[in-house]
DNA sequence: ATATATTTTTAGATAAGTCTAAATTTTTTA
DNA sequence: TAAAAAATTTAGACTTATCTAAAAATATAT
């Protein structure tokens, strides 16, 4: 039996909410991300625990089953990859690319995503920064620092985001931040925690803490 | 308001099944078309209405309006540029689209369609030699010729299939007969006018009625 | 022209996914 | 540890797209 677009997102939606540690996710904190009710939410955990997707125990919150992380990763896997198609090759932003995958990441095909996969040159991450998932279903996640964590004087590269939204993404590309810029802390303000920060060794610019606390950054 | 996959079906197929003159479609044979029962076309046929995207009397049978024509053009539009996708940059053979392109037609965006149009080079016909409708909703079906049309002696250009299924293009692939190929009428059998056809003056083969009456072909 | 057959519509159900309101369980606080 | 608050589940309802069975309309044949 297939899965439905309803069901594959609520995958998604629990895979991301119990992150590394696969913790315990609540029905209100789904309802929150899926923007539905508790009560919808009850319902479609009983049939994912009917399926053998997902641990649920009434109260008690839930846990992808192996059979449902796989499933979850999948569907990761083809969002990324779509992603990084819509950006690579059609010329979207990648402020413009995320609703689109969310639909497409559900086209059934397992073919379709390996041509694709193949067809984009097996890429590792997605235009966000984001890792993508092999054939297989491996997904290792990279250990990056957030840019609250960075001293000053230090050198770091910039690797990702932590919030998808057009309008941060929009505002990254006002200031130069994009993937793989070099991103040095000139100096951390003690009252509100905002920084200025040289860009590729160019334009030094005032971030406010809201803006460190959602860029992923590597050290070198 | 936005039209469900399941209406973009039905406006699809009242689209072909109404063919050039904008004929009526019968209730029954949307049922057949859709492997619906009778009775949920005219639920459906009322709904489309409501939205006025068909003509409907009862018992009268259906047109599309400017407006349900305008919404399947644009359906057949997105279903044969993801099909020469799929052909031209992932791979895929002519027979193995089909289905695929069936989720992928109702993929809402303009945006994403007419990226992906430029991508491809703004591509006149799909892979079964169907026209491409243009951004503007213009479609004009060229007028070819059904190759039990032809004479004997008569040297002319396949250029599209009548009938898509797989099994059928796969037998064309076997026979050599593509796209573009010269197809040469050296014998119609009077008994059950099958023919021998010389393919791009290569070899020589029989083929049945059934194929005849699925290959569409240009005089030169 | 009337009876018969075919086509189409209506009536009443079902499953998926959602909702609100009420009941229940768990957690927190005093 | 008992009362209050918060989280979760249950009950009952709605919408969409489908079904079967029965009724009504149209078409065909004697
Ligand atoms: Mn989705
Ligand atoms: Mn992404
Ligand atoms: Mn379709
Ligand atoms: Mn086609």
């Amino acid at each position: 039996m297939q899965n439905s677009f309803t069901e594959e997102n609520y995958l998604k939606i629990i895979h991301s909410l119990s992150g590394r540690e696969g913790t315990e996710v609540s029905t209100n904190a789904l309802a929150e991300s899926t923007s539905t009710r508790a009560a919808s939410v009850t319902d479609m955990l009983r049939k994912l625990a009917e399926k053998g997707l997902i641990h649920y125990k009434k109260y008690q919150g839930v846990r992808l089953t192996d059979s449902g992380e796989k499933v979850a990763i999948q569907v990761i896997r083809k969002h990324r990859l779509w992603e990084v198609f819509l950006v690579e090759k059609l010329g979207f932003g990648w402020d413009e690319v995320h609703d689109i995958a969310e639909e497409l990441e559900h086209i059934p095909s397992e073919i379709l995503v390996e041509k694709l996969d193949r067809f984009l040159g097996h890429p590792k991450f997605d235009p966000h920064g984001d890792p993508i998932p092999d054939a297989k279903g491996n997904l290792t996640e990279p250990d990056y620092t957030i840019l609250t964590d960075v001293h000053i004087g230090e050198k770091v590269l910039m690797m990702g985001v932590l919030d998808h939204a057009p309008s941060f993404l929009q505002h990254l590309d006002r200031s130069g931040i994009t993937l793989g810029a070099v991103i040095e802390v000139k100096e951390i303000n003690e009252y509100d925690k905002s920084a200025s920060v040289q860009i590729n060794g160019g334009p030094t610019l005032f971030i406010s803490l809201e803006v460190s606390k959602n860029l992923l950054v590597q050290r070198r």
